[in-house]
DNA sequence: ATTATCTATAGATCTATAGATAATGC
DNA sequence: ATTATCTATAGATCTATAGATAATGC
């Protein structure tokens, strides 16, 4: 039995760290608080001395999905050469579609958020601005054309991902991200040359 | 108490018609079969001569969904002038976002679909590649350069649809959606453009 | 003394089934 | 006679709480 405030604490982020992973794969309602406390080692019991209700929990845990993206998403910065084509490759593989509970949060989490309140909402956007902007800034050119440009990349990377992990077949999935691969790099070769021409 | 077949019949696709609208609107766990049987006008007893299952119930809600779709989306043929266009604009429309349960089942299903067996997922696949070809075809052009833009703009779509859903404020919102109209039928353009040289 | 976690459990809800009721359809 | 739907309920699971236990921290 665990009992220092400094357990407290690594207990907590357990458990954040159980809920992300399983929100994102199964989804809000996807399991219960028994099975959750339990794969963070603990009893249901104690839930409630961490949070609140299970709705705090849930809202807690899509800030910490987001905090996780940022942490993963700015590793792209440290590759040498071409980032925007780098992070489009990382982005639309097939080990990102498989790796549901460390992938991009939009995407697993994207259509929970749309149902939930703003609070959750908000922290969904903040991400949002913040990978739009990278792009753009990636893109370079003019700051309103590019946001703009970056708007559709983005677009494009998650709605691939998406039709990418609801496509039965490993292979055929798999020639979708490969084409998506393609197409994506060779439009955002494209917008950042429209946007250095102005 | 109705007790014909044909009103049988009847009641089997108004249980539909609620599933997949709540099933959209609040996925696959959001509602008990009590409030869905209720919904429909009945009593949850005789959910079970209706459905093998639950999960049976989902499976079947599925096809009903996309099957749904297709009705909806077969309308933009009958549309005079740039169909493409047209469906753009439709489908990044402020209405589309704000109507789930009639909206495009691709994107509030998608997330759950990723988490579904194979039968599920294979009702998916065949309504993105009647989407994919119908785009495809309206690019123009030879067929595999075709379809492969088609998925672009089709990433693109879906993508948008994703991200405004999950933005707090309407009006930013509204302007991200306006954003992927211009941006996606500029991309539309532009491709059919390379596609019509080839 | 305080507190992090545990065991036990209340009360609500959920899926599924059993048997009754009131129609249809031969 | 068959069957579409209803009422009632069993058994599982889910959120939340109460009180016990065994550590920490003053």
């Amino acid at each position: 039995m665990g009992h220092s405030r400094i357990e407290k604490s690594e207990s907590h982020d357990r458990i954040l760290d159980v809920a992300v992973a399983q929100f994102k794969t199964r989804g809000f309602n996807g399991i219960g608080l028994a099975e959750l406390m339990e794969r963070a080692g603990l009893t249901h019991g104690g839930f409630y001395k961490h949070f609140a209700s299970r709705d705090a929990l849930v809202v807690e845990s899509v800030s910490h999905a987001f905090a996780q993206d940022r942490v993963i998403f700015s590793r792209v910065d440290k590759v040498a050469g071409d980032r925007l084509a780098a992070h489009i490759d990382q982005y639309l593989s097939t080990a990102h579609r498989d790796e549901m509970a460390r992938g991009c949060s939009m995407v697993a989490l994207g259509a929970e958020i749309s149902r939930s309140g703003d609070d959750v909402k908000n922290v969904y956007e903040e991400y949002f601005q913040l990978r739009r902007d990278w792009l753009a800034k990636e893109l370079g050119g003019p700051k309103v054309q590019a946001e703009r440009h970056a708007l559709t990349i983005m677009s494009a990377m998650l709605g691939a991902l998406s039709i990418a992990r609801a496509i039965p077949d490993p292979a055929q999935s798999g020639a979708i991200l490969e084409t998506a691969r393609k197409e994506v790099k060779a439009l955002a070769r494209q917008l950042r040359g429209e946007l250095r021409a102005e």
